[in-house]
DNA sequence: TAGATTGTTAATCGATTAACAATC
DNA sequence: TAGATTGTTAATCGATTAACAATC
């Protein structure tokens, strides 16, 4: 039922996804704008700094129902308090780990030092009940069975996944069973999950093994050059 | 000179960026698959893991050459080799980390727990003199003069960029002028580099960012129903 | 005004999906 | 053989780019 609802909004959502993730890359740019003093800017200068063309980012922008000043550019501060309404980005999100192992320690170690405001690290938890009671940063990791009413009285929306992967598709339904439908996933098992919850699988090593298809190109074309 | 003939080998590696993308996707499920003792899938039953139809993925996999047995679908033993085989994930590729206060270590940590036998970061760099000798994991940090030294000598391929935003830029231009053309960036400053290096940006911070949207878009439209 | 940049349209490009004959 | 799945083509879909009149 509530579910229903969800689903019927997330699927209206109309920003396509490829938009959706240029957004926060716009946002650190203007913000390094920012620090250089720059007060106006343009859609050229804003193609510099990533691989898109200036009319993809006018149009990114207009249909969002941003607009410039003709002639002129766009003004940085106003510009990134827009993107920044829009993402929900001037909320905080209460988050939840799972995950008190090394794994756990390092994401949240990893996740602390980018000191976002987006998102809080407010309670921990662990399947493996020798785990409880033990601190995690400066939380104490909780047992399991008392996940749903935290997320109720915490008021959680996010839920962040940091275990073994033989047990990654056990705690992502366990979050989702918990009514939690967005994940960040730490470990490298890729979880199946209903339509309606977005995860995000965070695996450096994903991002190095394409790169590593390069790196050997480029070996053997030295080698036969 | 030398990074003419790159670019050239780069823009010549014919496989589409979106299907690069997608192929260590097909190696963990693959992973999970033979965890399950399962010896024969089909492209269906990959494409249940991942948001991608069954006909993409036989598309992917016989653009590259790789063949599944008809009627039958594809031995997963012999699918995984040949992926890894062309991602060259049967080699192991040295990396160097800059960056050793906090940001560094805790990259280095959680990199750490992932085990990848892809890459090993086998030196440790930072800019600021007061880190040289500190130990950072096993590695000792060295003097940023000897970085061209190392690279050679330790054949490194790969560099990681764990330093405040600030200095970026200046440790990406570093990595290139010497040589290092892939780069992994944990900090949240995307810098400018010439289109022959390739920078994969690690930012739990982006992921999370559009994800909030989400999050503001379901409990509007829940206010409002 | 002259120069620069937006907003927007049309053209291009590429990726995804559906469908089905061929094959085991 | 019957059932299932591949390999491949054609159709669809969506994203990117180029171009330019309108505007400051």
């Amino acid at each position: 039922m509530a579910k229903d609802i969800i689903k019927q909004s997330y699927l209206s959502s109309d920003i396509p996804r490829v938009v959706l993730d240029r957004l926060p890359i716009y946002l650190r740019i203007l913000s390094q704008l920012q620090q250089e003093e720059i007060k106006i800017t343009s859609s050229k200068e804003l193609s510099l700094y990533m691989p898109v063309e200036s009319s993809q980012i006018r149009k990114d922008l207009t249909s969002l129902g941003i607009n410039g000043i003709n002639g002129k550019g766009y003004n940085v501060k106003v510009l990134k308090k827009s993107l920044q309404k829009l993402l929900g980005l001037d909320a905080s999100w209460n988050a939840v780990l799972i995950g008190g192992s090394t794994l756990g320690r390092s994401a949240m170690e990893f996740m602390r030092q980018k000191r976002s405001q987006t998102y809080r690290i407010v309670a921990a938890f662990d399947p493996n009940l020798r785990m409880i009671g033990k601190k995690i940063s400066n939380l104490k990791i909780q047992d399991i069975k008392d996940l749903q009413r935290t997320i109720k009285t915490r008021n959680i929306k996010i839920g962040i996944i940091a275990t073994p992967n033989n047990i990654t598709q056990f705690v992502a339904d366990t979050l989702i069973g918990n009514d939690l439908f967005y994940i960040i996933n730490f470990s490298s098992f890729t979880p199946k999950i209903p339509d309606y919850v977005i995860v995000k699988n965070l695996d450096p090593g994903l991002e190095i093994e394409s790169m590593t298809y390069h790196l050997r190109q480029r070996r053997l074309s030295k080698v036969t050059s």
